[in-house]
DNA sequence: TCCCCATAAATGTCAGACAATTAAATCGTG
DNA sequence: CACGATTTAATTGTCTGACATTTATGGGGA
């Protein structure tokens, strides 16, 4: 009764290498294989699965991509379920970010309203947790920010490190996790956005009153303050992109 | 001078494969290559960067698994770049999140705290933004949980699409994937906690609360009501862990 | 006892072939 | 000349078999 072979059924009409990834990926996000688990040799899973060697190596490589298992060569290789460490994830979750914005046509400024709320998010637990280290660190940077004759890519690395301390203060990685990428996936956008003096004046004179605020533990300042700066990022943005319009529209021919 | 082949450097002593991918993903992310465009054959590739044609598959197969590449077969066919859409970005987001969490050893506490100050984060623009729909989603998630012998599965269900409709109120998509995606992470953590009848009473207690705030645009009023019901849920996390060493410490034996 | 080396197991890589699919060119016919 | 059916070519999907490389393990000799 059960049509075995043919299928023309859409249940699964992807490669066999999709296919068989999707299940190890079941087995493992369901909970069957935990961390450091051994998979089955690659000859034993296409004899499983009958299919080929490539073709199991494909699955396995899908895997490997999203950092669900790693493998090790050699007697007693082999590949292993991968525990995902922190750094990884960050670097996944800003790829991903940064593929989202950047081909999909985000506007700058729904992608920097969406960074200033989560943000503001974390200066309630900022405020409750921070320790004098993240205080210094941010002020390290504000002070990098003030020098003149700074270029725009490192003014904005620097205005990454603040923010990213601020976030830290948090105390919760999974929160700077999920804020690493929303700011690192930003980065392109923010790139395109060129900060004239006054602009920079502007900005570290928030960043002045948001540390100010962060040390005092007041949450609503800081909020307050990050809204401002929220406020002064698109208006800049705008600025900028009216600039460049002009730029494309005026200078050629 | 530059050691062309052997290099024992450490610069690059991974697969070929995951060289290959590497030098393809970089042209992706920095723009060399854009939507839709067309890469060079699989043949044209192995002759390109010398090497074999599984080699190159691999390649492509880890690219594919990020969703960075898509495949098609047949003449004027081959891999293209792929314009990440929001449900495939939601999707990854979410892989990535329950495995940093689950294989991560991240206690509910942490995960439940970024979560909710992620979702505070998204209170104002949501008061500001929401529609009437919005609201309509809500109430009917709220009738929903109200229905005695709901399953603890279902409730959750229910308790899900309320948050999310209430972050779609922001109307920005990058903020809704974010969420999405700390949320649906953390569900297998969820999961774990068993909601009596007193507790699902207050948490929809809370949630008609925070829907009469989004009516009238109240947004601390929200961020308080947020604030109470990551404490309930803290407190229910604790109770139910109770409740599970009790059992895993009293039964056996 | 300790060190060196052969062995085996596993992944990494290659070469060549065939199957399946799809778009486009070709051809035949009205 | 136009239009539809057929052939063709290009490309990915899969298989087979082989060899290279890495690494743990065990045995033999100093």
């Amino acid at each position: 009764m059960p049509d075995n072979s043919k299928s023309q059924q859409k249940t699964a009409e992807k490669d066999l290498s999709a296919q068989i990834a999707q299940a190890i990926r079941d087995a493992i996000l369901s909970g069957d294989l935990v961390a450091d688990d051994r998979l089955p040799s690659e000859a034993e899973l296409s004899d499983t699965y009958g299919v080929s060697r490539p073709t199991v190596r494909e699955a396995l490589k899908r895997l490997a991509a999203q950092s669900l298992i790693r493998t090790k060569r050699g007697a007693s290789g082999g590949a292993f379920v991968h525990r995902l460490s922190y750094p990884e994830a960050y670097s996944q979750l800003a790829t991903t970010a940064t593929l989202l914005l950047s081909l999909n046509e985000v506007d700058f400024a729904t992608a920097c309203r969406a960074r200033f709320a989560l943000e503001r998010g974390c200066a309630p637990l900022s405020a409750q947790n921070r320790s004098v280290d993240h205080l210094a660190a941010m002020r390290a940077e504000i002070t990098r920010q003030s020098q003149p004759g700074l270029s725009d890519e490192a003014f904005c690395a620097s205005d990454v490190a603040f923010h990213r301390a601020l976030v830290d203060g948090a105390s919760n990685p999974v929160l700077s996790w999920h804020l690493a990428g929303a700011v690192e996936g930003m980065q392109p956008l923010m790139n395109m956005i060129t900060f004239r003096n006054r602009d920079r004046a502007e900005i570290v004179a928030l960043h002045i009153r948001i540390t100010d605020a962060l040390e005092a533990r007041d949450a609503a300042l800081i909020d307050q303050f990050l809204n401002a700066l929220c406020t002064v990022t698109l208006r800049q943005a705008e600025a900028s992109e009216a600039l460049h319009a002009q730029k494309n529209s005026g200078a050629p021919i």
